[in-house]
Parts: C-alpha cells; sequence; structure tokens
DNA sequence: TATGAATGAGGGTTCATTCAT
DNA sequence: TATGAATGAACCCTCATTCAT
C-alpha cells in the first residue's frame, strides 16, 4: 500500500519550450508565481466566487484585462493555486508514508507536515477548505476528488493499523475519528497567522497531545 | 456569570415597520419557513455567492422574482436563516450555562446540544460555517460576530474553570483548546447527513470520548 | 369657430348601465374619484413613471391588486385625470370664447379661468405639465395633443385679434408671445399650493398686470 | 465682466480616488463627453425615468453594459450632466453679478445668459426644468437646491434693487415676479431648438421688451 | 507586457398586472 | 370589494473575457 511514487500526471510545470507559441505557460515564470499569489491570498480572504478577477488585478497593480496575458481565465489561476499546493503536499505526504514508520509516528508526521503546509500555502489550504466541496464536482477539479481518496486511504490504513497494533483505542468508529482529525488539521488554516505567536511545530505538538491522550486529566 | 436569561442582542424579529401591513414580516409564517427552508438547503449546498435567486424560486416552484413578495432581497433571506439558527442554537446553550453543572458536564452538555442543532439547521450551521467570516465583517451581520464573542468567552470559562478545577489538563494552550474544539463540532456540519446511521447523541459521545480521553490506548 | 358645445368624444362617464358586466366603470363613482385624487396627488409628487401602483395603493389604504378593480391599469387612472381636467378646463375656456368679448377682455378671462384651474385641479395641472410632451406621442393620448391645437388656435387668434384692434403691440412675435404667455400661466401649476395667501384671482390679477404693462417703470 | 477662473463651490471634477487608475475620472474625456451628450438627449427626449439604460447605449451604439466602463451608474449620468450645466450657467451669472451694472441692465443680462445658457445646453436645461423638483430632495443632488437658493437670492436682490431705484414698479410683489420670470425664462428650453429662426439673444430681447414694457399697447 | 474599451451573459430586483378566494 | 400570492417582462448593473493597439 505505501508506495506513493508520483503525483502522477499533474502538468503543473511545464518543460522549458523553444517555441514562443504560447507564452503563457513558459515566460516569466517569476511574474506568474508572483501574480498567483496575489490571487491566492485575494481569493482566501473573498472567496473564489467572490473575488473579482479586477480585484486581484488591483492589487497586481495592473488592469483587469492584463491578467489574461498570463492566464486562461480566472479559474484556471484558481486550478494552479491548488495543483501546486495539493503537488507540495503530497510530496511530503509521500515521504512520511514511505518511511515505514509505526501507526503513532505516521499520525504524528502527518500532522506535524499538515501544519507546516498550512505555514507555506496558508491561502492555498483556505481556499481549498472553502471551495473543496464544489469544485470536486466539476471535472476539471477532479483531482481535488482524487487527492481526497487518496489521502483518506492513507488516513484509515494508519488508524486501522494503530488499532491492530493496539496503539489507538478499538472501541471508536475510525471513519468518524478520520474526519474529526482530518478537518481539525485543516480548518486550522483559517484561523492560523504565519509569523504568530505559535510555530507549525508547536501547533502540531499542542494538537497531537490533545488528540492522542485527550484533554481531561488523567485518574 | 452564570444567568444568561435572554438572547439580548440578538434579535429575532424585525422592528415592527412604517407601513400597516406589510406581508413580509408576519403574516403567512407558514410559506415563509417553507422558502427559507429551500434557500437554507441551495445556500449550503452551492454557496451563497453561488447561489443564483433563480435556483431558489426553481426549488420552489415559482419564478425569481415571485420571492421578492415574500422577501426584501436574497441577503435578507440569508440573514433570517442565520438569525433563527443562532436564535435557538442560544435557547439551547443558554440552559445549559445556567443549570450549574460542573466544567466537564459543561462541556459534554455544549458539545451534545452543538451536534443536536447540527441534526435540525444542518444547512444553516453549513453556511454558517463557510460565510461567517466575510459576513461578519458586514455591519448588516455584525450579530454573527457578536454570537461569536459570546461563544468563545462561554467555551474558554468552561475550559478554565476545568483546568482550576483540575479536571482538565493544566499544560495545554486553552485558547488553542478552543479552537480545536469548536471547529471540530461544527465541520462536522459539512458531511453530517441527518438521518444516517449515526444520531447526534452518539455522535457526540464518540466526539467527547476523543477530547476528552484521547485516541491513543492508555498505558 | 366659436361653438364648442362639448368635448365630443370624450366619455369618461358612462350612463348608468343596467348589466352588471363591467363594475369597473359604473360602480361606485365616489370611490373612484376619491381614489382618482389620491392617484394624482402621488403622480403629481412624484411623477407619473416614477410612482408605483402600490404606492398609490399605500395612500388608498388598499394592496396594489386591489386598484384593478376599479381601474384598468395604471395608464387609464391617468388618462381619466387628465381627461377629467381637460374637461373642465374647457367647459370654461369655451364660456370665455363664445361670451362675445373684446381681445384684452379676452385674454384677462381666459389667465384668469386658468388660474382658477390650477387652483382646483393643481395635481392634474402638474402633471399634465410635466408629463405633457411625452404622452402626447401616444395614440391613446391624442386628446392632449388636439386640445393644444385647440388652446393655441384660440390664444393665437386673440392675439392677433387684439394686435389688429391696436390693444397689443404689434412689434411682438404673436408666436412667442404666445408661448411665453402660456408657459407663465401653466408652470405656475408647480409652485401654487391652494389655500395659500394668494387667490387664484389676485395671481391672475398681478399676472396680468406684469403681462400686459410690463414691469418696468413708465416714464 | 471680469474673467472667472473657477466656479467655487460647484465642483466639476470628482474628488481623487483611492485607487490609483480609476479611469472614469479623468482619462478620455473625449469619448465620456459624447456620451454625456447623448445620454442628455434621450434624457431630455424621453425623461429620466424612463429612459433605459439601453436606450442610451443603443444611441451610442454600444452594448447597456458597456456604458458602466465610463460610468458608475445611470445617476451618475445624470449628475455629471446637471453639474455641467449648473457649474457654466453660474459662471456666466457670477459674471454678470459682480460687473456692478445697474438693476435694469443686470436683469437684461441675466436673462440674455439664460437665453445663451439655452441655446448651449438645451437638453442638460430640459432635464433640469422636469425632474429639479424630484432630485432636489435626494442628497446626491443636494446642489440642485443649492443652486436654486442662490439662483432666488440674486433674482430677489436684482428686482428689489430695481424698486428701490423707481426702475421697476413698486405694486408688484417681488416673490411672484420672480417666480413668473424665472420660469419664463426656463420653460423656453421644452420648446427651443437650437438652429432655429430665432437666435438667442434675440429671443432675450423679445422677451425683455414683453416682461419690461408689457404687452399692451401704451395709451 | 500591459492598456483601454468593449462584449455578452447573467444576476438581483422592481413592478404592472392577474386571478383564485 | 379587497387580499394574497404569483407572473413575466424589463431594468440596472456586474463581471469574466476579448482584442486591437
Amino acid at each position: 500500500m505505501s508506495p506513493y511514487d508520483h503525483n502522477g500526471p499533474v502538468p503543473t510545470k511545464k518543460p522549458p519550450q523553444v517555441t514562443v507559441a504560447k507564452p503563457a505557460a513558459s515566460a516569466a515564470p517569476a511574474r506568474r508565481r508572483e501574480l498567483l499569489g496575489i490571487a491566492a491570498e485575494v481569493f482566501a480572504e473573498q472567496g473564489y466566487n467572490a473575488t473579482t478577477v479586477r480585484r486581484i488585478a488591483d492589487h497586481a497593480g495592473m488592469l483587469a484585462g492584463s491578467l489574461y496575458y498570463h492566464f486562461d481565465s480566472k479559474e484556471s489561476m484558481l486550478e494552479e493555486i491548488l495543483r501546486g499546493f495539493l503537488d507540495e503536499l503530497w510530496s511530503g505526504y509521500d515521504a512520511v508514508l514511505e518511511a515505514g514508520l509505526g501507526p503513532r509516528e505516521t499520525l504524528e508526521a502527518l500532522v506535524t507536515e499538515s501544519f507546516r503546509e498550512i505555514d507555506r500555502h496558508r491561502a492555498a489550504v483556505a481556499i481549498y477548505q472553502k471551495e473543496n466541496r464544489q469544485l470536486a464536482a466539476q471535472e476539471r477539479f477532479a483531482f481535488l476528488a482524487e487527492s481526497q481518496r487518496r489521502f483518506e486511504k492513507a488516513w484509515l490504513a494508519t488508524l486501522e493499523r494503530g488499532v491492530a497494533a493496539e496503539v489507538f483505542r478499538a472501541d471508536l468508529d475510525v471513519r468518524l475519528t478520520y474526519r474529526f482529525v482530518r478537518d481539525t488539521v485543516w480548518v486550522a488554516a483559517s484561523w492560523y497567522r504565519p509569523g504568530g505567536r505559535h510555530s507549525p511545530e508547536e501547533i502540531a505538538r499542542q494538537y497531537l497531545s490533545m488528540v492522542l491522550d485527550g484533554i481531561a486529566v488523567r485518574e
């Protein structure tokens, strides 16, 4: 089950092209990335639907139409943002899952990795968290659903391994537990501010302490 | 601290209107409620912004313009949905908070009450969960921010009481804990389906078990 | 030219009907008149286009739809208001024109009669003044254009008679003079308030003094 | 008749906007002016309320939505039209009022100036004439009421100066006289056609002759 | 690369009007 | 006579997108 050896067909970065035919894909990737960053910020702040292309352009100091030199559409910006985030996320997850750790250590590593990703891609995570459901229904964003499936599989497997190894309690509904864990981790993106008091690792530690040992005092 | 004898600043009924017989305010509450239910469902499914008034009307078997006989605007529908939900939520919370329970029992009761509310008002909760942040900035929806403040106060007080009484662990960041607890409870609305396998009370029990005692096996 | 013994085809008041077929025309003329008065007031205040049927109904203490028991349409209310006003106006004018007065006396009588009409039908006059131009283009309101033609003919004739009789100055452009006189009289409706300091006759006197003798001191 | 390099408190150009390059404010004033001219024409012809944005766009050979690239709203077009007209009007009036003329010459100059303005801004004057009353009630168009107040003050002062100097008759109600003079001048906009038989100066002369000396033959 | 101007589809809303009760 | 509820057309406006320059 473990080896996730690829992010598969995700073609975010095209190889440098010789022909100048479609400049949008290759030209000045620096500016592209900058614009995507701005867009992600605004999407996260206002919501994808409520964000107008013009607002993004305002933040970038250009006119709305000018964005279309860099991107095909508003939706393609969104796609690129989410793909970039998921690519990185999975490269982290895959490393963890392939490391051959025990269930408890795997869980700890996955959670820590998640908080690190929130730290790095806060905006993207917030967008993902808010729009995931609606988007996943569209063919263009099928990769979101696919990612979620893989995500669920990895988590359930880890939890079940832990129950089998008597590291996790057996009396909990694994599916429910998965949902709780999953959600709590990601909603953090809605209030987390990078550069705040807590580092992602510290938040992960607190969170793990709570999830693993509970908040009640042991008798 | 205890006696919350009213919902105070969160008024359900709009202030009396100038014109004598504005039907929108009180008359035919049956149809109104029905339409609000439909609207809430669609808002929850598609997101508020992405929902067109026409779509709501379609679901109600009428034309878009006809909705305006019952409501002032799309936004006023949203407001009424959220107010209705929060009113009921707080009437439940207040009962709990006034009951004079110990911190652990209070926490259990609050969580159970929350899941019950998700069961009753799933759509409203999902909307709230998704739009809360953007809406709270608008003056019209200031009551959302106000509610959140009260909510936070109640939870923090309970947690702190528990720490003082040595019922809850002292080594956890109370604020962080609050956020985790709060979020996990409410995101449940995004996947919960009324009439499914788990009753709200059962979900609450599982959830509380996890939060209080952790998912790790005790050594 | 003189005998204007009728307003001809103007069928405002149908003869009492035996059949109950179309109640709108005959039933309860008192209520009709009352409603027309209200409508005229609102039309005058807000402008015909800007006035909603609902606003009229509000003022009448009923619902918008209920007006349609009494009238065919908003436009038919307007028509009836204007017809009623013009009918009365012409019955006054005709009396003057048939009286065989000299040109100066005719002019004085016409002006006085006009101010009296403003006093009685202020709202209708204001509506007429404001909407005349646009309405006259519609077939339904052709009677407005027709009335204006008769009006102009009567005035020009009077002015020319006066010039011929050396009662009015010959060095003025009769057509321009007509326009000035006509307009000044009717715009008074826009500021005239019945029951104010000046009676219509007093205003007429002042106005005539100005028009006939000028405002400059004679040397 | 000295040089007036400002219109004082009636600002033509909107205050500087927050965003850097809002095109609506200043850029491409040529097209803006053209569109405003078209809009004014249509407003004058059909009435502001009865004019649809689409009709304006039709006349301009574009789609309705395209107008919003240049203007914020239909209302803002109206405002700009009226402001432009009043600005120019007052620059003319101020020149007259500061010239230190006698009361009769002042009156003559004001009237002549008014007819010139009608010649230049016929559409705007017609709109002003028809919509002034309703608009002045709105805060956005408070400048209309303000202008009217200044207008009245200037005229009353001139008339009273004339009476004091025994140039104008003392037996006339000054307020009534003002109204008559004011209205007759401006209603001319409803029938005046630029390029017609009469130049504005000629119309002014005829009008002044009538107002000052009356239409009756002197005995 | 970016601008300025426009398109075209749709979205929320208004309003005169209808009609069963 | 009047109400309550709905219709349907039209309206103002927004916005992603296009394209010549």
